[in-house]
DNA sequence: GAACAACGTTCGTGTAGCGCGAACAATAAT
DNA sequence: ATTATTGTTCGCGCTACACGAACGTTGTTC
C-alpha cells in the first residue's frame, strides 16, 4: 500500500454508512427492507440493522407496523425544511425550470455542488416518448458531467486540485480523464460561459449547463439541459444555449445576484489564485 | 430477560454522534463553529470534528469559507423534501394554525411522535407581550407534555409500556412520576379526548393537546395550545377546548380521516405481543 | 399442509476504528 | 506583544463496531 488513495479517508465510518442508509431510504420512493438496503449501499445486513434502529430512535425513520419496511420519519422532513432557504432555489424556479422543458422538450436539471459530485436537487424529465431524466440525489461526476464541469470551472480551485489528485473514472470512451486535458476544458468552458458533456456519462446523451451565482457572485448551482445526442448535439444550437442562459440568469437574480453589490473589489473569496496559468 | 432496558443499548455510537451533530447545526438558526457543536451534544471536539467531515463529504453540511462555521448544505434539504407528504400537515394546517393563535393569542404547536418525545414540527408563538413559544425541533418528554399524552393515550400500548418501563424525570414537582398515576391520567385523556399537563413541565406554563388522525384512524400528530396558567387554566375553557379539538378535527379530515375508513375492525396494528410479562 | 425461500432479527467474536486528551496552528481580542 | 479562543491534527488504548452465521417468522410454492 504505496498510494494514500485517500478515498473516504478522513471520515468515520459508522457515521457515513448510517448516512447511506439514510439516503437509501430517502432515494426509493417506497418504504424499504433491511435486505434492500444492505446491498443497495453495500454493507452486512447486520450493521444496517443496527444504523436502521439509531436512525429510527432519533425519529429520521419510522418503521411500517406491518411490514417492517422503512420509510423516512418525521426528524428527516423537519431538518430539511429548516435548511438555509438557499437551497429553496428549487421552489424558486420550479416556474421556469417547467417552461424551459415544455419549450425545449429536454430533460431540465437543478445541481448544486457537493463534494461527491453534481448533487441533482430537481427535474423534470423530459416529453419525448422515449424520456429522459435524472433522479434527484444523484451525484453526477464532477469531471464527467456538464454541471461539474461548471462547478469545476467556476468554482474553488480547490476542488478541482482535488479531482485532479485522484484518478477519473471513465464511464464512456468520451470520458475526459487525463488532467491536462480536463484543465483545458475547464478553461474552455469559462471562456463560453456554458458546458456540455458529449456521452462523457453515458453514450448517446449530452447535457448543457450554465452556472447559478448568488449575490455573492459564488457559484451555487447550475442548470442544465439533458438530453439525447439527437436533440442535444455536441456543440448545441444557439437557441439552446440562449435559452438555458436566461434561466440561469433569473435564478441568479432571484438569488440576489447583482442587486446591492457593494462588497469591496479583491474583498471576495477569489483569492487571487494562479489565474489560470496553465 | 424481563425488562428490555433499552436506553441507548442498541444504537450505534458513532451513528448517534453524527446525527446530534447534524441536529446541533439544524437547530441553530446561525452558523455555528466546532467547539459549540461539541458542548452542545456532549463530545468532544475532535470527535466532533470527524463527523462534521462525514457530514459534509456526504454534502448534509457546507462549512462557510471564511468563518468555519457550518450550516445546513443541500442534502439536508433534498432528504427533507423527498421525505413522505404525511409530514406535511405542517403545510397543510399553516394557515388554520395561525388563525387559532391569533383567535386565542396563545402559541400553536404542532407535534408527531418521535420515540424520544413529542418532537415539535412547527410553531406560531404566542401574541401576548411576553411571548412564549416552542422551538421546533425540540422533543416533549412523552410523560410531562399534553403533546405526549396524547400519544400515550391513543398511540401503541408498547409505547406506554417502553415509558413505563423506565424512572421518568420529574421537571417540575407537578410532573406525574408514578407509573399508576400515569396510566390512571391516561385513561382519563382517552375519556375527555383532550390533553393538559399544568405546570408539569415548565413552572407557570400549561398545554391544552388534542390528537390528529390519519385516514387509518391512528394517530400521527397533535396540535397543541401552549401558555401561561394565566390563560390557560388547569381546566381550560371551554371555548379553548372547542377550538383545538376543531383544529384537530379540521387536521385529520384533511390527512384523510373519514374517507373510505373500511379497513376491518380488530385487524389494526394491536398485535397481541406478550402482554407486558413483566 | 408440508417444504421451501426470503426476510428481519439476534448473537458471539476479533480487530480496526473510534473517542479521548493533548498538542499545534491560526485567528481574534486586549 | 500577550492572551484567549477557535479550528485542526496526532497518537494511543480500548471499546464498540462490522462481520458471518444462526435463529425465528412470514409468506410462497407445489
Amino acid at each position: 500500500m504505496l498510494v494514500a488513495e485517500q478515498k473516504e479517508g478522513s471520515g468515520v465510518r459508522a457515521a457515513d454508512t448510517v448516512l447511506a442508509a439514510l439516503e437509501a431510504v430517502a432515494w426509493a420512493r417506497e418504504p424499504i427492507g433491511v435486505t434492500q438496503i444492505a446491498q443497495a449501499i453495500g454493507a452486512t445486513k447486520s450493521a444496517v440493522f443496527r444504523h436502521l434502529q439509531t436512525l429510527m430512535e432519533r425519529g429520521y425513520l419510522t418503521q411500517d407496523a406491518d411490514s417492517n419496511r422503512f420509510r423516512l420519519g418525521p426528524k428527516a422532513f423537519l431538518i430539511g425544511h429548516l435548511a438555509p432557504p438557499a437551497w429553496d432555489v428549487a421552489r424558486i424556479l420550479e416556474r421556469p425550470m417547467r417552461d424551459l422543458r415544455d419549450a425545449t422538450g429536454l430533460a431540465t436539471v437543478l445541481s448544486t455542488p457537493s463534494p461527491r459530485g453534481a448533487l441533482v436537487v430537481a427535474t423534470f424529465p423530459g416529453t419525448h416518448a422515449i424520456e429522459i431524466g435524472v433522479r434527484p440525489g444523484s451525484e453526477l461526476a464532477l469531471h464527467a458531467s456538464a454541471q461539474g464541469k461548471i462547478f469545476l470551472a467556476f468554482g474553488p480551485p480547490s476542488l478541482t486540485d482535488q479531482v485532479l489528485a485522484v484518478s477519473r473514472q471513465a464511464f464512456t470512451d468520451r470520458t475526459i480523464t487525463n488532467a491536462a486535458a480536463l484543465r483545458e476544458e475547464l478553461s474552455r468552458v469559462r471562456m463560453r460561459g456554458y458546458a456540455v458533456a458529449p456521452e462523457e456519462a453515458l453514450l448517446g446523451i449530452n447535457a448543457l449547463a450554465t452556472p447559478l451565482r448568488d449575490h455573492r457572485d459564488a457559484v451555487v448551482g447550475a442548470v442544465a439541459l439533458v438530453g439525447s445526442i439527437q436533440h442535444l448535439a455536441p456543440q448545441p444550437a444557439p437557441g439552446l444555449i440562449d435559452a438555458v442562459s436566461r434561466l440561469a440568469e433569473e435564478g441568479s437574480r432571484l438569488l440576489g445576484h447583482g442587486v446591492t453589490d457593494r462588497s469591496p473589489p479583491g474583498k471576495r473569496q477569489n483569492r487571487p489564485q494562479d489565474g489560470t496559468a496553465s
